[in-house]
DNA sequence: CCGGATATGTTGCGACGCAACAATGATCAT
DNA sequence: ATGATCATTGTTGCGTCGCAACATATCCGG
């Protein structure tokens, strides 16, 4: 019998190369990818889908590692300033960023969010963004935070609905 | 000595007209402009800044209306499904939806949330969503609900801010 | 190896959002 | 009018989200 991969291990594979991709990220930044912030990182990059801060704080429960919120939140932040996962904002929630395994597509994702599975998938947003400021200066606004977030249907869960 | 505008009379007849439009709104969709609605709409409206559901909720506790969350909730669903306020999803608060008074927008808006003073403008987006859903189309994501919303500065905030 | 900076632990709390059920109010056909 | 029906509001209660303030531990450069 030939040599199965299982989800699980590509899973792992996944997780260890997206924490190899922060850990450099930190060093190039001099920020410290601490313990925690690493445990906080792969429960976060082991799954495609976003996760709240609270279920980050009860995954490592049960693995052990009991935690304020206060703790995850600062994870959080440390690993939103390295830019290794994102917020979603529509949804209070956090991913890891596909650039650690995509490192394709441009400076400014959109982030596209499946209603069906939680997947987030990010977009090339450089010219979203450049007709979101052209328009907003055009009401003499000038932009320097700008969120893109879309709901919707991922292709995997449009074509398995209709079988 | 000449008749003065007070600011105080002018924001009073704006929110009139928003209540009057409001209210045909309402109307027009078979939807129930009641009393509580009316409330909190006019709490949302006869400000320019975003405010959160608790605001609402304190504002009227202090005119007399004591109301439990819930209540301010549901009245806000149905403004929102009415279309007369929107919801920052960045900012988990509520305003008052500008095509009131300037009906010449597009249909659908982009929002413009000022870091100053608070005010939320609102942009006319339909280029940026064909844009995105182009992009999201293209990842073969079918998309269905869209956010774009923006922090910066305002215009009064940029010029007031270098005196 | 010491002092300052950074990170984490502890305690506590405010904001946000709504579920579930009960009571009241509007609507409409008979 | 009146009873059935549906929408709205009240009441109670709770889970999630996010962080402030202060104490302690750890890291790193000089």
């Amino acid at each position: 019998m030939a040599p199965a991969t299982t989800d699980d291990s590509r899973t792992k594979d996944r997780v260890k190369t997206s924490v190899d991709r922060a850990s450099e990220i930190f060093t190039e930044k001099s920020l410290r990818f601490t313990d925690l912030r690493r445990k906080v990182f792969e429960e976060i990059a082991s799954t495609q889908a976003s996760v709240g801060a609270y279920e980050v704080l009860d995954r490592l429960a049960k693995k052990g590692t009991r935690l304020a919120p206060i703790s995850v939140y600062r994870a959080l932040d440390a690993l939103l300033e390295a830019g290794v996962v994102h917020r979603l904002e529509s949804k209070n929630a956090y991913f890891a960023c596909s650039r650690l395994h995509q490192p394709g597509l441009g400076r400014r994702p959109i982030f596209l969010a499946c209603e069906k599975c939680g997947n987030v998938l990010e977009g090339d947003g450089d010219d979203i963004f450049e007709t979101i400021d052209k328009n907003a200066r055009a009401q003499k606004f000038e932009p320097r935070v700008r969120f893109v977030e879309v709901t919707g249907t991922c292709h995997e869960c449009a074509t398995k609905h209709k079988e």
